[in-house]
DNA sequence: GGACAGCTTTCAGGCAAACGAATAGATTTC
DNA sequence: GAAATCTATTCGTTTGCCTGAAAGCTGTCC
C-alpha cells in the first residue's frame, strides 16, 4: 500500500506548492517551467497531481492559458504563506553569520501591534543582525526610504489600483467606524473625528466619504500614537476610522443605524530601498513571512 | 544537474517535515517509521537528506537513541508550524460543505487577542460554519461546557498534574511578574496585585508564590478586562501575574533583584462537549493549528 | 560471557516521478 | 489560407526514493 492512511491528512509537498506559486507568477505551465527548471510536463503531471489531492480543479483549462479557480486561488495564498516560512527558517542555515544592522520603518499602529513578536522571532533566526526602527507616518516613511535614510519601511496605503502599482502587498483589510462600545460619539454633528495628520490614508478615505454623502465633520483629536487615539474612542470623544482587528470589548464598531458611509479597504505595503544589503533582504522575507502568518 | 539553483532558496519537503515530527513524538527513527508508515532505513535516509540540506547535525547519535541538537529543535518547531497550516488548509477540501453553528468559550485575554485572527481564517476555511463566542471566566466557562451552553472551550489552568489530568494542553508558557516598565509598585509594602476574581487561575498562582516566602500582598485592582488590568500596570498601579508574550514596550517583567518568587506555569486547555458534531470537530481543529502556529 | 533485543545504518531491487520527444489544439502572422 | 508559434498534454526512457534484508553497535538478561 502507499496511498496514505486516512488517519493522517492529506498534504501538498513543498515542491508541488513552489510549482503553483510559479505558475500564478509566470502566468503559464511553460512559464512557471523556467522558473522551478523544470520541463513543461512535469508540471503538468505536478498539477494534475495536485488537483488529485484536493480532488477540486485548481485551473480552467482555456487550452491557450490556464486561469486559477477558486480553489486554486485558496491553495495559491496557503502556498504563499507556507513558502515564506520555509525562506524564513532557512535563512537561519543558509546565512549563518549575517551581520549588520537594518533600519526599519514602520507607522505606530503595526509598530506597536506586530513588530514586538515579529522581531522577536526575527532575532532568533538572525542574531547578527540588528534592527533599528523608526516610527512615523506612513507618508514620511516613504520619504526617508527615498532619501536612503531607511532600509525598508512598511507603510499604510489605500488599496486602490492607483496606490497599490507595484507596490509589494502584506495586508489588505476593511477599514471600520470604530468609537467607545456603546459610545454616542457618531450622532454629534458635526461628527467628532479622531485622526494622525493630512498625510494619514485612513484619514482621507474617512473624510472622502463623508464628504461624499455631505455629512459634516470636525477633527476634534489629532495624534500621531495609537495608544492616543485609542484613549480618545474610549473616552467617546471621537469616532476614527480604523482597521478591523483593532476592535476590541472597549472600542467597537459603529451601529450601522447610525448610517455612517462605507469605508474603502487599505492596504500595509512593503518597500525595500534599491540595492538592498543581505541582512535587508533577509528582513524583508521575515516580514513577508510573518504577515503571512499573522494576519 | 539536479541540484538547487542557487537563486532559489533551499527547502525541505513536507515529507521530511512530516517526518522530522514523528522522530520528536516518538522518540526514536523506529517508532516514526511506525507512525509514517516507512521503514526505518527510509528515516535514517530521509534524515541523511535533512541535514544535508540545511548543512549542520540536526540529531546527536548516542548509538542507543538520537536527541535534537539546537538546530533540530529549531526546525522542528518550525515543521510544526508548517504542518499546522497544511492541516488547517486541506480541510477546506477534505470537509468541503460543513454547515452549522458553533458555541465557542474563551477567557477575554485570549478572546481579544488571538481569537479575532483566528477565527478570520476559520472563516476563510470553513465558510459555512458559523462561530458563536463566549466571553467568561475560565471556571465559569467550563461550567457552561458541561451544562451543554457551550460547544468547546478554551480556558486558563495551571499546568500541575492534577489540573491538567486528561485535559488537551494547546499552549504551556511561563508566567512572569508584570510591571510598568521602569514602575517602582513592586518594591512597596504590601505589594499592590492586579487580578481577576477568585476562580483566576494566575492569581492562586501569584498569591500562594508570595505566601509561601511570606510576602505581604494586597489586591489593589481586580477587573475581569484583560484591557483594564494592562491600564492598571502601565500605570504602575500594580504588578500582575501575567503570561510572557504579554509584555511590551510599556508593560514589562519586574527586575530578578526585587526578589519576587518565581511563578509556576500556565496552560491554555481545549475542551470539547461530548458527542461534538462536525463543525465543532473542525473548529477544535482549527484551534490546534492556530495555537501551534502563533506561538 | 554469550545470546538477545533494541537501535541505526548500509546495501541490492522495484516503483513512481521527471526528462525528452512527439502530438494536438488554437492563435497569430505573413 | 497556410505556415509559424505558442500553448498543454501524452508516450517511452532514465533517475531518485522507498523497501526489504543484512550488518554494525550497545546495552540487558540469563
Amino acid at each position: 500500500m502507499h496511498t496514505q492512511a486516512q488517519t493522517s491528512p492529506p498534504f501538498l509537498d513543498l515542491d508541488l506548492l513552489r510549482t503553483l506559486d510559479a505558475i500564478a507568477e509566470g502566468g503559464s505551465f511553460s512559464a512557471a517551467a523556467e522558473i522551478v527548471h523544470r520541463t513543461p510536463s512535469a508540471i503538468s503531471m505536478q498539477v494534475k497531481r495536485m488537483e488529485d489531492v484536493v480532488g477540486r480543479p485548481l485551473f480552467e483549462r482555456d487550452s491557450r492559458s490556464v486561469t486559477l479557480t477558486d480553489d486554486g486561488a485558496f491553495l495559491l495564498t496557503h502556498a504563499r504563506r507556507v513558502l515564506a516560512l520555509n525562506r524564513d527558517a532557512m535563512a537561519r542555515f543558509v546565512t549563518p553569520d549575517l551581520h549588520g544592522n537594518v533600519r526599519l520603518g514602520a507607522p505606530d499602529d503595526i509598530a506597536e501591534r506586530y513588530l514586538p513578536r515579529m522581531l522577536r522571532r526575527f532575532a532568533e533566526t538572525h542574531p547578527g543582525i540588528g534592527v533599528v526602527v523608526t516610527v512615523e507616518n506612513s507618508a514620511r516613511m516613504l520619504e526617508m526610504l527615498a532619501a536612503g535614510q531607511l532600509d525598508l519601511t512598511l507603510a499604510n496605503t489605500q488599496d486602490n489600483e492607483r496606490s497599490l502599482a507595484g507596490r509589494e502587498v502584506l495586508l489588505q483589510e476593511r477599514l471600520v467606524w470604530a468609537g467607545a462600545a456603546g459610545g454616542c460619539a457618531a450622532t454629534r454633528t458635526p461628527m467628532p473625528l479622531s485622526a494622525w495628520d493630512e498625510t494619514c490614508a485612513w484619514r482621507k478615505a474617512a473624510t472622502q466619504a463623508l464628504d461624499r454623502i455631505g455629512t459634516p465633520w470636525q477633527i476634534t483629536f489629532q495624534s500621531g500614537h495609537m495608544a492616543a487615539q485609542r484613549a480618545a474612542l474610549k473616552a467617546d470623544l471621537a469616532v476614527a476610522p480604523m482597521p478591523q482587528r483593532i476592535l476590541d470589548s472597549e472600542i467597537s464598531e459603529v451601529p450601522a443605524e447610525i448610517g455612517l458611509p462605507p469605508l474603502p479597504g487599505y492596504a500595509i505595503i512593503l518597500d525595500v530601498a534599491d540595492d538592498p544589503s543581505a541582512p535587508v533582504l533577509a528582513a524583508a522575507d521575515h516580514l513577508r513571512a510573518s504577515f503571512a502568518l499573522c494576519c
